[in-house]
DNA sequence: CAGGATCCCAACTGATACTG
DNA sequence: CAGTATCAGTTGGGATCCTG
């Protein structure tokens, strides 16, 4: 029998439930990466969630070229950014949250909504943790 | 001026806004690692949001002791997740859902619902993107 | 049964230099 | 300005073996 919880499908076995790795973590896997988020939510402020490169990396502290650059063309690829090209002298490039990209705001919000409320705890939680075990703290 | 949007902070400066790096990637970068979600909607279609050791290592395909003992250890230092340690021969561990952590399923839902949505269009996305591109692909 | 210790490889990230 | 190319350091993840 298939199920489903967060969006990932699972068998009713007889030993129980059993899940196989798909789509989510995929999504999520992105959204986790360093500067993804950071980058989701400059253009979630922008007028008309559309920025130009050079904005983006000034906005954005500590990030290099190179990664501003691989983290637009992930979210390009997936359709959540479109980037918009313009061959002037010197060039000029704009991202552009897509209307797909766009939607995911509201969700995206809930959810760092409950970060928001959660982290003081969380915080708290991982110095004690390191206190009791000293290896391992980050 | 200080305002926040996804739980970040950021300066609103006069070149424009200022993001930094905080608290929610590094939640959200958990999440996102390979294992998490799994681990976290087990636990959250358990009886009593409770599972022993290796009643998950059966219920999630792939996954090693190894990276089943470190996927847990990271949810216990955050709190999402009790250890329970039964000192038998041979011993049994229970881990169960913190109140905190089934507190982070609704919005765990609202988020990964979006992705269930949205997914058949990323991934065909993904798929004209790699064809037009066919270094990167992955 | 639950997990610690090791070793190894791949991927992510960063720094730097170069270019249309 | 907005990239690409290259190199190096760090981390994530998997395989295997060992133990209270």
């Amino acid at each position: 029998m298939n199920r489903q919880i967060h969006g990932r499908p699972y068998q009713v076995t007889e030993q129980g439930p059993l899940f196989t790795p798909c789509a989510p973590h995929s999504v999520l896997a992105r959204l986790g990466d360093k500067w993804t988020i950071l980058v989701m939510s400059h253009l979630a402020i922008a007028p008309g969630y559309r920025l130009r490169f050079s904005a983006l990396k000034k906005g954005i502290e500590g990030i290099t070229q190179r990664m501003l650059t691989r983290t637009l063309r992930n979210l390009e690829r997936d359709g959540l950014v479109i980037r918009h090209y313009f061959p002037e002298v010197p060039p000029r490039v704009e991202y552009e949250l897509s209307e797909m990209g766009a939607s995911m705001l509201p969700a995206l919000e809930s959810f760092t909504s409950w970060i928001r409320n959660n982290w003081p705890q969380i915080e708290e939680n991982r110095r004690i943790f390191n206190k009791a075990q000293p290896i391992d703290s980050e």
